[in-house]
DNA sequence: ATTTTATAAGTGAGTAATCACTCAATTTCA
DNA sequence: TGAAATTGAGTGATTACTCACTTATAAAAT
């Protein structure tokens, strides 16, 4: 790695920690330069602002996770398949840096109007799985969106419950579960 | 309602839209007391600082919440009966009062560890009930934080995409999916 | 090899703007 | 008429960002 990448990878991950541990707005220039043992001006070597820094750091997460997704479950045969894919990929990436997958997670409310079209979207794929299943008749029909939110929020909250501290460990340890839960929700049946 | 009382509310319910439209951080004082319709200095005779204000928002409802809860499910015999009367407290407080609703649910990473030990708790009160039903077999024994996470994230999440606008109308209309989709979350087998 | 030159990387004091909060003066109203 | 409520200009502190300058790196010329 060159020097200046070097000095960029520093930047974002000192960025990335604070950001995590302190929120945004609350985390300031001259501590991410401190944390990442660089002057205040050389933040502005690398990037326009503290915020595009913040959204690069989103973004890259996104479309990452969202291209990860996409593959992950194109093999899989079968609505069944493709949830256990999915969640399994998802959960892979949370533990192999919880840092930037617990930013994500706690900032997708400031970022996610600012996701370009067309950029790769973690939710649609999901969203577009379950479509395809309803269509097929493998699971009941339904608001294609609260199905999928519902189905999202069985891991998802368990994710935020670990950023919380409620509970630890990998969650790649309970990707059965997650799976066969995501697809008891999606099973319900209209009475 | 007397004078001073219809000023502070009248601050509360500004500062809340903003908070939700904007960001805690990202609202200022001045914006406040302009969305109030009262000079800056006014709120600091009602709240000791910005922070407190947001906070006592915060606080109120989730104490509030966690009371109607805990007296929600207690009448109810057995886990179902619960779930469904959870859910139906949960979804009605949200369509009652979506804003405070809303800031809530986007805020509670920064509120969350504020909660003075001993308060009324939502999660809690899930939580409690879910071991309950454990023990008393109604339901497979597992992680009592992961199982409730993930039955609470049935719910919250798709308040979560009504946040975000993905789907329109009342929480309340889909109580009986979610109370049927939580039950199926929480009674999936080990295999 | 040694010097010169060019470019990239890094620095940190300084700047302009913002913002939460104060307080002396003014208004409201019982 | 006195206490309570309100005002808004003022204050001190903070902060994102700039820029003139220094240092490191490497290529080119001698």
């Amino acid at each position: 790695m060159g020097k200046a990448e070097d000095t960029k990878a520093r930047l974002e991950r000192a960025a990335l920690t604070l950001f995590v541990a302190r929120g945004v707005a609350e985390t300031t220039t001259k501590e991410i330069a401190m944390a990442a043992s660089v002057a205040e001006g050389t933040i502005y070597r690398y990037f326009p602002s503290k915020e595009q820094l913040a959204l690069d750091l989103f973004l890259r997460h996104h479309q990452g996770l969202a291209e990860a997704l996409t593959e992950a479950q194109r093999p899989a045969k079968g609505l069944r398949a493709k949830i256990e894919a999915i969640v399994r990929c998802y959960c892979e990436w949370a533990d192999r840096d919880w840092t930037l997958f617990a930013y994500h997670l706690l900032n997708q409310h400031s970022f996610l109007i600012q996701v370009p079209d067309g950029m790769a979207n973690p939710v649609t794929v999901v969203r577009d799985v379950i479509s395809q299943a309803m269509k097929a008749g493998e699971i009941p029909k339904r608001n294609v969106d609260l199905a999928a939110a519902s189905a999202i929020g069985v891991v998802m909250q368990a994710a935020t419950y670990k950023v919380y501290g409620r509970f630890t460990g990998d969650l790649s340890d309970h990707v059965r579960f997650f799976a066969d839960a995501a697809w008891a929700v999606l099973s319900v049946k209209e009475k």
